[in-house]
DNA sequence: AAGCGCTCTTGATAAAAATCAAGAAATTAA
DNA sequence: TTAATTTCTTGATTTTTATCAAGAGCGCTT
């Protein structure tokens, strides 16, 4: 568990035997490609770090899927507001490949905050980082057109584009298949 | 204070020694129309309550502005990521009318922590919240239609219709005045 | 290798939204 | 109250994006 460890270290420079103690709560777990973390009315009961991967989140409204979100190796899934007010989540999470994570318990992960004086401090601060990132995304939206969002997240995902089908990234930046093929044509000549 | 001890009570529930101490902490201030509560650049260094009045959250952007929120009495204003990292803030904040306040400064505010063991706990649960409320926006804008933004937010928020000025509303919609005016239009008839 | 399903591309067209420009209407100031 | 300023509306036009439809490319399976 390298990886989560060495995440858990630098963005939150716990103590090792903090450290170690909080690892040991996740497990090693593996979803197939197609199944499926999260489904849309559940609540979700775990967090998961990818240890290799990718894995969609997306709603199924009117006949078509719109696309929140595709997480990946080195970053942590699962629904924030349905794992800290235990309310039914409104997204799948599905595996788009073959998945490895590490897994914790909503139980053992409410556990930490009993046993390591600094967690909730810790928390805090995760979850206003994913505050931070939903703010520019809507930034994203006010202020810039599709092809300036398809650019400037091609600018910091390249890798993705040649690794999950791209009618994802495009619904994710809130345009359709075609449209971000045109762009995308453009971009490349 | 009654208002945002109420808040803080019906939010947080914390008991009623630490509710008179961390509402102790907050001083009242005021705003005059167009006076800025933040400025582009600044770190943010306060957290306010909103007695009365409405203030505008936005940024100038190649001549133009967008306005990325207005918040208003009851609820809270700051920038979030600039207190909480501590790094400049994107976000010009101007009060659209005169405007009365309860303040905490960012040092105070840290110290609650230090007072009140279960504080983190409780910043925790409104970052959270904050969260859940960005998350409905992105979701808003991939999913919905300027004219369906436009409805559903004016079912949510009817009163911001007639105290400021529309524009502001069109633009953190994510339209130009244009557009609203004459969805507006449309709804009236 | 042929067939199937899925993804992506392309073109034609329609719809949505932005832009530009002018003028009302409403607010604020003199 | 009138003038000045700001905000909102309306129309004409352009640009952007979505929709619809068809076909190309590609990997899988058998």
């Amino acid at each position: 568990m390298t990886e989560l460890e060495e995440y858990i270290k630098s963005y939150f420079g716990v103590k090792q035997t903090d450290l170690e103690h909080i690892v040991s709560l996740f497990k090693e777990t593996t979803l197939k490609k197609d199944e499926y973390f999260l489904k849309t009315g559940q609540s979700c009961n775990k967090l998961s770090f990818i240890k290799s991967g990718f894995l969609r989140i997306y709603v199924t409204q009117e006949d078509k899927e719109i696309t929140q979100w595709i997480s990946t190796t080195g970053y942590f899934v699962t629904d924030l507001s349905s794992l800290i007010f235990e309310t039914p989540t409104r997204w799948n999470i599905q595996a788009l490949t073959d998945t490895e994570l590490y897994t914790i318990s909503k139980e053992d992960y409410q556990k930490i905050g009993n046993l390591i004086s600094q967690w909730h401090q810790l928390e805090k601060l995760f979850i206003a980082r994913c505050f931070t990132i939903l703010e520019d995304r809507i930034f994203s939206h006010l202020s810039m057109t599709a092809e300036e969002r398809y650019q400037f997240f091609f600018n910091h995902n390249k890798e993705l584009f040649n690794q999950v089908p791209l009618q994802y990234i495009a619904s994710m930046l809130g345009m359709t298949p075609e449209t971000f093929s045109r762009i995308r044509k453009k971009q490349l000549s």
